[in-house]
DNA sequence: ATAATTGCAAACACTTTGCACCTGT
DNA sequence: ACAGGTGCAAAGTGTTTGCAATTAT
């Protein structure tokens, strides 16, 4: 496989962004997980290193969701990600993949009604999960 | 109307904005539009300005949309913005308001079938509007 | 051997803040 | 008169870049 060497600390991003494909990360939760777990690594090589996964398609880069921070999440393999939206929690931060058949009838009459071609890749739909809006009401 | 004066700039941002409802700006088009026509305003007043309009929900502000930039949308009076999705052109920047039937059956669905409460006011769709499809096609 | 990756420091871009001065009411 | 608005310069934040040193293949 050339132009693609494998190291330790990209095997330590990687695996964190794999434990955390149902949320987002930000470059700063890489970089505090890494630190915490004795594997300091620098910034630059964490961006550089999303950049080039986000170039692939094996993470989405949203652009400055979290406050003014980027916010990245790993792709598993086979999700495809591009035919449908995206759901955050914007408490827990939790993705949900809105992979079932209602997705095609947005997509529908989105384009029908309004003549709008949808981008799922980029969207993102925010609110609040179940446990979260189970939790605000508790409290 | 106590805690508010009018001045020049202010109505000069607000004029622009509203002329403009159609679609984001950052406070750089502000910046140059101002500029262009004479009247020139300090970076900081258009921020400072903006924030508060956005604390007054006369304006919608997506954080850092157009490249690293925040983007604002002027709502109208009436629009209830809170209650529907926004569709926005990735070419343009038009905003289409998607407040149509059908986003009562998007909300449902989301709530029923995924436990999620959607928050429209922050979530935008993005994709390509009939125009920009066409002009697509034809280059 | 050599192409790719890394860390550091510096540069960048956008936004926010402190403060003295000005303006609308 | 005085609450509120403005501009400037400085500080803050997150991100990117150039370069020399290091490492995986």
């Amino acid at each position: 496989m050339a132009g693609h060497y494998t190291t330790a600390s990209r095997r330590r991003i990687q695996e964190f962004l794999r434990n955390n494909c149902d949320r987002t990360v930000t470059v700063a939760d890489i970089a505090f997980h890494l630190k915490e777990t004795g594997n300091e690594v620098n910034l630059t090589t964490i961006y550089r290193y999303l950049d080039k996964l986000s170039g692939e398609g094996s993470v989405i880069k949203y652009a400055a969701e979290k406050g003014s921070q980027a916010a990245y999440q790993y792709v598993e393999n086979g999700k495809k990600c591009d035919e449908h939206l995206h759901l955050q929690c914007v408490r827990c931060g939790c993705v949900i993949h809105l992979d079932c058949e209602f997705m095609g009838e947005i997509s529908k009459h989105v384009k029908q009604d309004h003549g709008f071609t949808l981008q799922c890749r980029k969207s993102v739909l925010y609110g609040t999960c179940q446990k979260c809006t189970q939790r605000q009401k508790d409290s």
